[in-house]
DNA sequence: TTACATGTAATCATGATAGTTACTTTATGT
DNA sequence: ACATAAAGTAACTATCATGATTACATGTAA
């Protein structure tokens, strides 16, 4: 099991539009630098747009963050690709034996010892933002750039 | 995407063993509370018994806990069922292209902050152990026993 | 109206899951 | 020794999500 690769295209999308500012993000563009179809792109994008986090028209080239870099979080992106279902993390056993103690209670007891995993994850996420990101993204950058000019 | 009901399920098998323990388990007796195959609950077993939670032995009727309930948490669970691989919850688009500044950081940029998210999770799984879950079982059943009787 | 990009649907191969059946291996009791 | 019973395990199945691909409809602008 591994949460959909959509998630990190995502935010690859997103970053990648940044650093790209001053050109033209075409799906044909930025599949190139994750290296997949642009129709793969165009789905992602469709969820990106409904979660608001990116501009694009149908006709007009390239896609505009619709918000500020600082202003999306990790976890904006998370909810925004559907990589997980609403509190659905984890999956469990749909109808165990309401005739056992184990069975008629394990449901209510483990939901909440789930959530509570889920949340923990979900808080992490919230505390990076794409700024983050792409500050990361440009600074490893400098110092491949260094290495190799040494 | 939802994490393998294993996981529950080998929740659920190990408390039933500590509320049965007067008892045998069997594994078609599990089965009967999970509401599965026995089948199923002999793989997952042989998983819980790999990761030393459990003891069985073929011939043998019956699954004995092979460790203190409260030296088992839901990590070990978790490890134990093989529902995510090392550190890989989340997939990462495996082949970005390198001549673009995104395509050849997003992967080193992304991992730690991905493996943090998981490690959040794995924390909160580790703070809970089967004793924790088997008594809230036991609360549980005896609200409902209360309520059904009034 | 031509060219081009987005939006979207249909199709496909792949892999994980969970269930089912059936067989082998091992231990116990008569 | 043999019959019984349970664990161990392999093979097969249906189902589902993923990611890629193709094709086409929709929409914009020169």
């Amino acid at each position: 099991m591994s949460i959909s690769s959509r998630f990190a295209v995502g935010i690859h999308i997103l970053a990648l539009i940044e650093i790209n500012k001053e050109g033209i993000s075409s799906s044909e563009f930025l599949a190139g630098s994750v290296n997949t179809n642009p129709a793969v792109i165009r789905k992602i994008m469709g969820m990106l747009k409904k979660a608001g986090l990116v501009e694009v028209h149908p006709g007009i080239a390239g896609a505009k963050l619709a918000r500020d870099l600082s202003d999306i979080t990790l976890l904006d992106v998370y909810k925004a690709v559907n990589v997980v279902q609403e509190n659905e993390l984890f999956s469990v056993h749909e109808e165990p034996n309401p005739a056992c103690t184990v069975g008629r209670n394990i449901q209510d007891t483990i939901g909440p010892l789930f959530t509570a995993a889920q949340l923990a994850l979900e808080k992490t996420l919230r505390n990076v933002t794409l700024e983050d990101v792409v500050k990361d993204i440009v600074d490893k950058d400098k110092i491949n750039s260094k290495e190799l000019s040494n």
